[in-house]
DNA sequence: CAGCATCCTTCCTGATACTG
DNA sequence: CAGTATCAGGAAGGATGCTG
């Protein structure tokens, strides 16, 4: 993914040899990987499928994501020879063992963004009342 | 910090509302972010131990990951008006609730991480073999 | 259908020098 | 001590057009 010798690989090194978490989050911390596996949580699906069901990712991205998740053997691309062609993406064992870290995240962010949004919300409407006085 | 009206903004709110896994990414998702929650899990710190305790963290990076922690409420910025300055670090409530979920990642990470590095090793020795032959 | 190639923009990161 | 300011480089992400 990133050149070796570039003083940003070597420290992702560091960091990946100090604790799992960067490791973890090498794999999954892409902008869209989450939503990608997430999805195949429910059932393989093809590239066509996940193209349509995740809103505003590009063709480059996906398939790039895709490559990086089937380099780190989280999916598995299963290719059909037919025509028109056919393609379905799976999670692999790997991709499967992530699922209740994946449901844990999520729940947290779920529980806790709703925090962020009041607060965000109560925030604003300070804003808005010092602009009504000011 | 990205601009509002940029696609780019736009997408990440999308998937922020997709799930909660996408809104966790955008708090801890940072470079440095694990590294920084991970410390401040031992106890409160300075801005000085932490920068020595994180190898190849440059001085605006690590301020740019502690305000924006500090603007999520995972971390609190205490400043104690001496001189010499001291500023210590420590995690929130919101940040001690991370706790159980940075260990699950880590732990998955430091599990899979293992198998990782061998498939790494013995793919490289594949190739090892083949140029040999060849 | 499933994707690659190309070009472009934005963002992130790091190095260096300076300050209250 | 605990930062800020500025600049440069590289990587990630996006838009579009084309192909087996």
């Amino acid at each position: 993914m990133r050149k070796e010798n570039s003083s940003n690989a070597i420290n992702g090194k560091q960091l990946r040899g100090d604790c799992g978490t960067a490791y973890t989050l090498s794999l999954i911390g892409g902008r869209w990987k989450p939503s990608i596996l997430w999805r195949l949580l429910d059932g393989k699906l093809r590239y066509n499928e996940l193209k349509k069901s995740i809103t505003g990712i590009s063709e480059r991205v996906l398939v790039l994501q895709l490559r990086e998740l089937e380099n780190d053997h989280l999916v598995k691309r299963i290719v059909y020879p037919e025509v028109p062609p056919r393609v379905e993406y799976e999670l692999t064992p790997l991709g499967w063992s992530m699922e209740s870290m994946l449901q844990h995240i999520s729940d947290w962010g779920t529980m806790h963004r709703e925090d962020a949004i009041a607060r965000q919300a109560s925030k604003e409407k300070t804003v808005a009342a010092m602009a009504d006085k000011g």
